[in-house]
DNA sequence: GCAATACATGAGCGTTTGTTCAAGTATTGC
DNA sequence: GCAATACTTGAACAAACGCTCATGTATTGC
């Protein structure tokens, strides 16, 4: 019985399409690229995290201002957090026993002001 | 015993930072274009879907080809195209018993684009 | 020192996600 | 008609995810 990766591999070797297979070979990124476009884009794409960052885009803020923002607790809000400074997409500074956190880069606001932007209601 | 929702309540109201959470509930973007955003954003950050629709950005190309591409089965690739079709990534035509898949427009060729070209390597 | 506050973190738990497998539809060639 | 091909789809299942709850650390005020 042929595997799901015997029939793909059987599919190109019969030339269904081997210019435009050659085309897309030669166009896609690599693996690393892949998994860390895929990583970034995943850490930005949780509702809850999307919000974090948009109120960060506009002001620094407190981990219970956070809470308060997103109506969430501030445990959820903390382990958010931890995802987007390991993702670098956060950054923070500790006073006292407030820790306020801000966006890592313009780069980083560009990349959430556009995403807002472009989501249009379907239809 | 105070809920999270209430702490985080209380935390606005004894006025930690009043004028911060101001300025960020008024950039706040509601609550449909977060959906949106979110769900358009969770789309493109599979490793598959990503792979996918780095390929198409390339060239217009059919399931079983899609199939040999990333190097999984026809059917995960299907399952995935289906969810790229709801999300308005991409579009098909017909011919025959083939299925020619392509990215809906221009704009998601930038997503995609600039996407991959923003992932460097952490470090 | 002691209690309270601000935040971080590990465990646990229900939900979502991506895949496989099996079955189904539609088209082509005999 | 019948078999094969190209693709779709539903069910099932393991893995990943996001939350809550309990606990832990660090700082402040008494």
């Amino acid at each position: 019985m042929p595997t799901a990766l015997d029939r793909a591999a059987a599919c190109e070797e019969r030339g269904i399409h081997p210019e435009a297979l050659e085309t897309a070979r030669r166009a896609a990124p690599d693996e690393a690229r892949v998994a860390r476009a895929s990583s970034l884009l995943k850490a930005v794409s949780d509702p809850t995290r999307l919000r974090i960052l948009a109120a960060l885009a506009a002001t620094e803020l407190c981990v219970c201002d956070l809470a308060a923002l997103t109506g969430t607790s501030e445990s959820a809000v903390s382990h958010q957090l931890r995802l987007l400074r390991e993702e670098r997409l956060v950054a923070f500074r500790k006073e006292g026993r407030m820790a306020y956190y801000r966006l890592m880069d313009h780069h980083v606001t560009e990349l959430i002001r556009s995403a807002l932007e472009h989501a249009q209601e379907p239809g």
